[in-house]
DNA sequence: ACAAAAGTGTTACGATTACACCCATGC
DNA sequence: GCATGGGTGTAATCGTAACACTTTTGT
């Protein structure tokens, strides 16, 4: 630590979060348009400043994730995942963004926030492209996110947040290719999840109604960390030798 | 982003770095002995306020790397590691602190900083262990950044930043070992690490005395992600159901 | 010549793939 | 019965581990 002689710097203090969720086989961002006056009338994450004094960084990013989904039950996988603080990011001062990454499952259509004008679920994809303008670095955000849930699918038991609580192995497929944009053999993909001791236990036979035999049904094992991992598959003969590391 | 009838909270916020190097073949971390006061006389992470109103948080982390350490050139790998602001974690009010890991070549004994009174290196076994006491949360995220280091191992060029300018494989090897706490068979570790294009490029004939024939030098490649990965050999039979997740 | 360390070939094994096949249910 | 989707068996293939072996230097 510095010597106090001369006074540290305050900044101001906010969580943003990159709430992720699969719609109709999609991997879906919620974006807000902003009601308030910096960048007024434009898409961003949903976040806020820390409440009150003392309010913990995480309780803050839970608090602005139920005031913006419907949020019923605790079954919200929530972490922290970065840290933005460049100076111009934002107009207003020195405003820095502790970024959280949410995964949540299937959730009613369109979602009315508190005090964002309104909310929507936007595809990954028009994200990713640059399709859609964000305010301050929010795209930066939103793009690390995405990739960071990419690949956090391969090691960690992150895909069953994206499930209800009991969810068929088949569910469970769709989530991966919904996520890492590919297609995966169903058999070969059935045995992996079963070979990852601690990813999914029983529970119960199902009753879906798709037509079919109907398929046994998993709710997510005590494991977070996944061995042996679920490996993506590369993306075929494109090369892509530049990819960042540091932030 | 909230209304903002309320005004929103400011915060003091901090770096702290989880300094790592080799030293002897052993994993180490630099601790300071704090001499300002809260937890004065205690060992802590190197670390600090923001100097002035617009310094770059990545910049302050390089600042106060630079005042601990005598880096010469800019041979240091930097990136954000995450960030901690549980409230009770500083008894003068609420501080913020984003944790960055430093990866340094082998340095100097004894460095001696500008206004910690003493600093040292201090083998990462004994911080694992909680052999030793740290001030603040530092035990937490001194942990969490050698973990960090540990999982970045296999799938990143990381650690040729342990390395001087050019190395030999052998030299890359003990830096696995060192790390990971586990032996390699040398003749495979050269052949991954040759597979793995874009992690290691050819730096000319090694000179080296140790005695047998010289190893050809290496410099790091443009590759930042290696594919394929290292992969870390398992623990043998000790199985570990218990590691968290979400922070 | 000998020791020490670098680098190469080769075989055995385990994991992964691709795909053929059988099972259970609704209509 | 037959369409539909769930679940199992198996051979070809790939990557890896293990280790014998050759090469190059210093003394």
């Amino acid at each position: 630590m510095q010597a106090d002689s001369w006074s540290p710097t305050s900044v101001l203090l906010t969580v943003d979060l990159v709430i992720l969720t699969l719609r109709e086989g999609r991997l879906c961002v919620l974006l807000v348009e902003r009601g308030e006056d910096p960048f007024r009338g434009m898409l961003a994450l949903p976040g806020g400043f820390l409440n009150h004094d003392g309010e913990e960084i995480l309780d803050a990013a839970h608090r602005e994730l139920s005031e913006e989904t419907a949020l019923t039950s605790g079954r919200v996988h929530l972490e922290q995942m970065a840290t933005y603080g460049d100076s111009g990011r934002d107009p207003r001062g020195r405003v820095v963004s502790v970024a959280h990454l949410a995964i949540a499952p299937g959730l009613p259509d369109p979602v009315a926030g508190t005090d964002a004008t309104d909310a929507a679920w936007v595809p990954a994809e028009s994200v990713l492209s640059g399709g859609v303008e964000l305010a301050f670095d929010h795209h930066r955000i939103a793009t690390d996110g995405i990739e960071q849930a990419r690949t956090k699918l391969e090691f960690s038991a992150l895909a069953t947040a994206f499930c209800r609580e009991t969810f068929s192995i088949a569910e469970l497929q769709q989530v991966y290719e919904a996520v890492w944009g590919t297609e995966l053999d169903t058999r070969n993909f059935y045995r992996k999840v079963q070979a990852a001791k601690g990813f999914i236990v029983p529970a119960g036979s199902g009753r879906r109604d798709t037509g079919g035999r109907p398929a046994r049904l998993y709710k997510a094992g005590p494991q977070t960390v996944l061995f042996p991992p679920l490996i993506r598959p590369a993306p075929s003969t494109t090369e892509e030798t530049t990819r960042g590391e540091e932030q």
